[in-house]
DNA sequence: CGTCTTCTAAACATGC
DNA sequence: AGCATGTTTAGAAGAC
């Protein structure tokens, strides 16, 4: 509450309005900003300093996400090409006026829509961190060049804290300070040890203000995360790319995980939370009931344009509202964690864990390039010895280690509640591309990243290998025409009832490599799948072990491999069971155990073949792209704005290089095929057709082995898209439209 | 407009 | 009888 409404004078500013732009400045000129506020008003301590410099940064923070939650939907984001700020993917996000979303989804596949709003993340995560990080030294100059004004008093012996061991380390090294903001010059007379002394003097005046402060900060961020989530529910229904009645400054508050690496600085400078606790005789371990009376602040931050009542100055705080902010943070973080949580835990929590392991290093998770990764420390270590000692010494199991501790739990808490939001975001998202917008479908399968990983695994080990693998696996069949599949055929995306997808087997769909590709998005999300049930079928028989499944097991297929057929089970079990009767490829053979179904690859291929007709005219408007001129018009148009700032051309590079080099492949496969479907339909369907056929066929399975092998999570994801060409590859398919012609 | 293919639905048979 | 499995037919729909 008090955050926000210490942050509302910086979002009223016109820069606010645009809020990478706004970011930009708050970055360049933040920490000069808070500088000379403090000349000029005498009022304002370090500490409103800090937690200026905080709010902006977290306001920046809260304008990418703004900028991430409209992107899809605002119509207008042209402003986003005068900010200076680079944000690689996010900007593909971010240029909808080129491509509504539907057309997005015809365009992207679901894994390429998920791996964006990830890419997203991630960058912004980076450029956050280093952010924060500009920001933080700013402050520090600043910190310290207050606190030299206001005097030195230290006279109270405090625990260093290595977060302020640093800025000793920066006082030691800046002998001279520049107060940029004022354009004086203030040379330090103190020493460093006087400055220290006084810092941490203050430090410790300022703990549990800084305390209830982080602590604030993570539930608003619940709360507006819970907000946010509400209003993309709303919005990704009813916001249309026309629309631009964004609820813009309630989307402002969105908050994203990279603030919580920023209060983990912060949160070093508390000396102890257990200390603070001790004074305020609170714990934030219990759930108090004394909350009624901020029922009213819950609500608040919820309410767009409308920041928490009485929040002038968080550091204001009077010790007794502090208290009663502790009860009601305890309170409402069980509440959040124990309500919002709940659906999404067990996939979050991994979710969170694998993000927050990102950066570990082989010996020791706490230690990375020469530096301590205890939460705000950064401690400089030479080797491991020294960091076991510095670990030993400084994180020892004392109130601080113990209190950071459980501001970790709350940031890897908030991390998860991030992930659901964009999980649910994401689940939205495909909703409504995929669906009837009239019919919007409740997310009723929760993703559950660890039982998908884990069969991920051990699907791929039971992967077919009896079929040849041409080395290259760049000759991996996507020809612009299979966009079909991979990028969900438009008849797929109208996913209720009666559905066509005879794209994807017409146009000899790798359903291989787009099953592998899309795996984590089918299993979790309720969209149909574009293929056949012929297709799916034989990718499950070739899948076992033997080849060979009973139907049984082709029905635990179908519903472990798609969330869509975990309901409407009589309806699909009985195609399932037509198919299987109905086509002369699937071949059931009497076994001990009893009846399994096998794949007659000769047929299968045999029954291919009609389907393409030779056509040349088909043939030409697949190679043409015809139907998807326009859209790969905007597409590219997109693709290019998106890009060629943002993926910093070495992508683009790679993406490009893989786009002329698939279409250079699918051309060859489309002649094959045409090829193979002349033999086929002229010619007497004698051996080499057919066997040419059955290569053409067997191409597929390269793909189908490798990328089935590929981690598989939602990180994993992300390095994917951002690295793979073959996910690259998706995108670029529909871009040969006008280099084919 | 006819053909092909796919999907859905349903009826029916068979075996456990 | 109920269920799973398997076969067959019919109709609708999309693509060509």
């Amino acid at each position: 509450m008090m955050v926000e409404s210490a942050t509302e004078s910086i979002r009223t500013t016109p820069s606010s309005q645009n809020g990478v732009s706004s970011l930009s400045s708050q970055s360049d000129g933040g920490g000069r900003e808070g500088g000379s506020n403090c000349d000029t008003n005498g009022e304002i301590s370090p500490v409103d300093l800090l937690h200026l410099q905080q709010q902006q940064a977290l306001q920046a923070a809260r304008q990418f996400i703004l900028q991430q939650a409209t992107g899809l939907n605002s119509p207008s984001s042209n402003e986003l090409k005068q900010s200076p700020v680079q944000v690689p993917v996010s900007m593909a996000m971010m240029t909808p006026q080129m491509i509504t979303p539907q057309q997005m989804q015809q365009i992207l596949s679901p894994p390429q829509l998920q791996a964006l709003l990830q890419q997203q993340q991630a960058l912004m995560l980076q450029q956050l961190q280093e952010y924060y990080k500009k920001q933080q030294e700013q402050l520090h100059l600043q910190l310290l060049t207050q606190q030299q004004q206001a005097g030195k008093q230290a006279k109270e012996e405090i625990r260093p804290i290595s977060h302020w061991g640093n800025i000793k380390k920066r006082v030691a090294g800046n002998s001279d300070l520049t107060q940029a903001g004022s354009g004086r010059r203030i040379f330090i007379t103190t020493t460093p040890t006087d400055l220290i002394g006084y810092i941490e003097k203050q430090q410790q005046q300022l703990g549990n203000k800084q305390l209830a402060f982080q602590q604030q900060l993570i539930q608003m961020q619940q709360l507006q995360q819970q907000h946010i989530l509400n209003l993309q529910r709303q919005g990704l229904v009813n916001l249309q790319p026309g629309q631009g009645a964004v609820p813009i400054q309630s989307l402002q508050q969105a908050m994203c995980p990279t603030d919580l690496q920023q209060l983990w600085k912060d949160v070093a400078c508390v000396q102890s939370t257990e200390e603070a606790m001790k004074h305020e005789g609170l714990d934030l371990t219990t759930n108090s009931s004394n909350t009624t009376s901020y029922s009213a602040s819950k609500v608040s931050p919820q309410i767009p344009h409308h920041p928490l009542p009485n929040g002038q100055n968080s550091v204001h705080t009077p010790k007794r509202d502090r208290a009663r902010l502790f009860e009601w943070i305890s309170s409402f973080t069980k509440e959040s964690s124990d309500e919002h949580l709940m659906p999404y835990s067990k996939g979050a929590h991994l979710q969170s864990t694998h993000s927050t392991h990102e950066e570990h290093t082989a010996s020791h998770p706490l230690f990375g390039h020469g530096e301590c990764k205890w939460p705000g420390c950064e401690a400089l270590c030479e080797d491991m010895g020294q960091f076991i000692k510095h670990l030993n010494s400084e994180h020892a199991l004392d109130d601080r280690s113990t209190a950071q501790c459980r501001v970790q739990m709350q940031v890897v808490q908030q991390l998860e509640i991030q992930l659901a939001k964009e999980s649910e975001r994401l689940q939205a998202m495909m909703t409504h591309l995929h669906m009837r917008p009239s019919e919007p479908k409740p997310f009723n399968q929760p993703l559950n990243l660890a039982s998908s990983m884990s069969l991920s695994k051990r699907e791929s080990e039971g992967f077919p290998e009896g079929l040849p693998h041409p080395p290259t696996s760049a000759a991996t069949p996507i020809t612009p025409m299979r966009q079909g599949p991979s990028v969900i055929s438009s008849s797929s995306l109208h996913g209720v009832g009666p559905i066509r997808r005879r794209n994807s087997d017409k146009f000899c769909t790798p359903i291989a490599s787009e099953l592998a590709q899309n795996c984590e998005f089918y299993k979790n999300a309720d969209v149909r799948p574009p293929f056949t049930y012929a297709s799916l079928i034989r990718h499950a028989i070739l899948e076992a072990p033997d080849r060979q499944l009973t139907l049984n097991e082709i029905y635990n297929w179908f519903t472990r491999m798609f969330a869509y057929f975990r309901r409407n089970t009589a309806t699909w079990k009985n195609a399932v069971r037509h198919n299987l009767s109905l086509h002369k490829c699937f071949v059931r053979v009497e076994n001990v155990k009893g009846a399994v179904w096998t794949v007659d690859e000769v047929e299968y291929q045999k029954r291919r073949p009609p389907k393409m007709t030779g056509s040349p005219t088909l043939v030409k408007n697949m190679i043409s792209g015809l139907g998807f001129g326009s859209l790969n018009a905007s597409y590219q148009a997109a693709l290019a704005e998106s890009s060629l700032g943002l993926l910093n051309s070495s992508t683009l590079m790679n993406s490009t290089g893989a786009s002329l080099n698939m279409l250079h492949v699918g051309h060859d496969d489309v002649s094959s095929t045409v090829e193979q479907v002349n033999s086929n339909g002229s010619c007497s369907p004698g051996l080499s057709p057919q066997q040419y056929g059955h290569q053409i066929h067997v191409k597929e399975e390269p793909a189908e082995m490798e990328e089935d092998c590929r981690p598989v999570s939602l990180m994993a994801a992300v390095n994917q898209n951002l690295s793979m060409p073959g996910d690259e590859r998706d995108m670029e398919e529909e871009l040969p439209t006008e280099e084919l012609e």
